[in-house]
DNA sequence: ATGTTTGCAAACCCTTTGCAGGCCC
DNA sequence: GGGCCTGCAAAGGGTTTGCAAACAT
């Protein structure tokens, strides 16, 4: 089932690879790999890391290009945390938005069919075309407020 | 009255600053101004910009530290756009989100008093202690939805 | 052989800071 | 004179790219 996935999503990707004349490679395919086995967002970085600490060689630049081309091929999306860029999968996955703890930075995920709705709504009375939205709530989490 | 504003924000600063032992300088002076004329966010290299073309002679960091002691009083508040960083009046001015236009850079403001509501809804719900948020839809203006 | 891929290193963009000299009080 | 203020220049943090060598086909 969950090999199931992967290969799909994997299978999908070669073949989005070589309609754009790609070769086929093993840093990207562990790349991809890696990717298809995280859940939630993540940095080109921690992405890297992971990489490097499962014993792979692999530069960062390799990582960044693969993400970005999974972004394209529409099986990775991205969301801006801060400066940062993060990717999670854009499968099996509505769309939905973030709590960030300002005190120990986790970020917890939700999905509110209000704000979507809301979201057309407002475009609509501001004459925009909304396509997407990003919607970040800062606060502090169960956790930190015990503190 | 749009000079009332000012001067009592700038008289409110200077309070701020000599509280903090801060002398007082010309260069800053003309920041603080320059800002308090602004409206909508602004960039600190957009301020710098600005300063610049009115043949102040300043350095960057000058108006990068202004409005950073300008936030910490209160009278700028900041909001994040990307990995940029603006600024924007803090006074006769209610919270507010903001739409970005995907093909000009364009941002166009607005107010909906149902996410105000619902982020404390969405924060009960997932035990978070919610202080703040940021909502951005992206999408086309009205200009760009023509081209 | 040709063109793609890699990984290093460096460029970039914006933010932030160290520091020597200037200014305020 | 002592401490704040300034502006330069450089460091930081993350992203993006140029390039020569390695690789795939």
């Amino acid at each position: 089932m969950y090999n199931n996935y992967m290969q799909r999503l994997q299978k999908y990707f070669n073949g989005f690879c070589s309609e754009k004349g790609l070769n086929k490679s093993k840093p990207r395919d562990s790349v991809v790999n890696a990717f298809l086995q995280t859940e939630h967002h993540i940095s080109a970085y921690e992405l890297y890391d992971i990489l490097l600490k499962q014993g792979n060689k692999i530069g960062y630049s390799t990582v960044y290009r693969t993400l970005k081309l999974l972004t394209e091929a529409g099986i990775a999306r991205t969301i801006e945390v801060g400066c940062e860029t993060h990717f999670e999968h854009n499968y099996s996955h509505k769309h939905h938005d973030h709590f960030i703890c300002k005190q120990c930075g986790k970020i917890i995920e939700f999905f509110s069919p209000t704000i979507e709705r809301i979201q057309n709504q407002l475009a609509r009375k501001f004459n925009f075309a909304s396509e997407d939205h990003s919607l970040i709530i800062y606060g502090l989490c169960q956790q930190c407020q015990k503190k």
